[in-house]
DNA sequence: GTAACTGCAAATCGTTTGCAATCGG
DNA sequence: CCGATTGCAAACGATTTGCAGTTAC
């Protein structure tokens, strides 16, 4: 499968042992569009590989966050969630249904840019400046989008 | 103490009884800037109040929160603080300290306002858009301001 | 072959809960 | 007085840790 090849790549380029389960959570969490949780992506990867454990996972996910290979984010309620997203983007929570969806405007991030060239924050190395958007689902089966 | 008097009528106006922890709790957590734990304001009210105990922290905070007296607040990595502030406003968090220090700039506001006033997102409820400010506080000792 | 990785279970830690005793209005 | 609130201890749930066995390279 092309797919797993990729991934495989992906791992030994960071200098990761590319182990079975390392690949299907990979792979998982790129297909997975919900940012879920530890627990959430467990429940699904085990499915074809019940031998998988959640310690495992968890282990997993980090090792890939402190390589830069996925992020981790909390959300407004304090659960981590697992990003496949490394770029630089924003979030949209929504209260009602827990969906996290990313977003990202290059227009804002210009207009963001241009606003901190002149309001500095003294006394602080900035790292990121996140858009966090909350608000309610209107209709929870279909999908947030922007316009 | 006129402090405790106006605490008093804010409680009563949320119509909360005003309990003598629910006074010193509302108190200490106006009085700290840090956007403290629950541990941590905890740790702070029990000098003066030995008998005070940490589940109490934990509902008295609760129930502020439910009331609108304070704010709750999860940090990038996902512990809970509480900020007396509840009116409209952004955060900096500095990774380095576990400080959070409130921000707020009018210009950045009305320019968001304006932003997503052109840019909308379909099927959102929009509560809420909130900035946040991560970076590495360099002299750890100084505090992080705003130009 | 050997260091890195996995699985399992126990430990940790922030937070919540149940309930009897107590307190404020 | 009576319902709301407290204190205490036990329960909880997400995450971490320790370690013996196993795997990738």
């Amino acid at each position: 499968m092309k797919k797993l090849e990729a991934i495989k790549q992906k791992l030994t380029a960071a200098g990761l042992k590319a182990t079975h389960q390392r690949m299907v959570i990979m792979e998982a969490i790129a297909d997975m569009k919900n940012h879920p949780t530890a627990e959430h992506l467990f429940k699904v990867v085990r499915k074809s590989n019940p031998s998988l454990s959640l310690g495992t996972v968890y282990k997993t996910l980090e090792t890939f966050v402190s390589n830069r290979l996925i992020a981790k984010v909390a959300t407004r309620d304090g659960y981590m969630r697992y990003d496949p997203r490394t770029d630089h983007h924003g979030h949209i929570y929504c209260t009602n249904t827990k969906d996290l969806v990313d977003y990202y405007d290059e227009d804002l991030d210009n207009l963001l840019t241009e606003f901190f060239k002149k309001k500095k924050v003294n006394n602080l190395r900035i790292k990121n400046i996140s858009i966090r958007i909350n608000g309610e689902k209107v209709d929870p089966v279909k999908e947030v989008t922007i316009k």
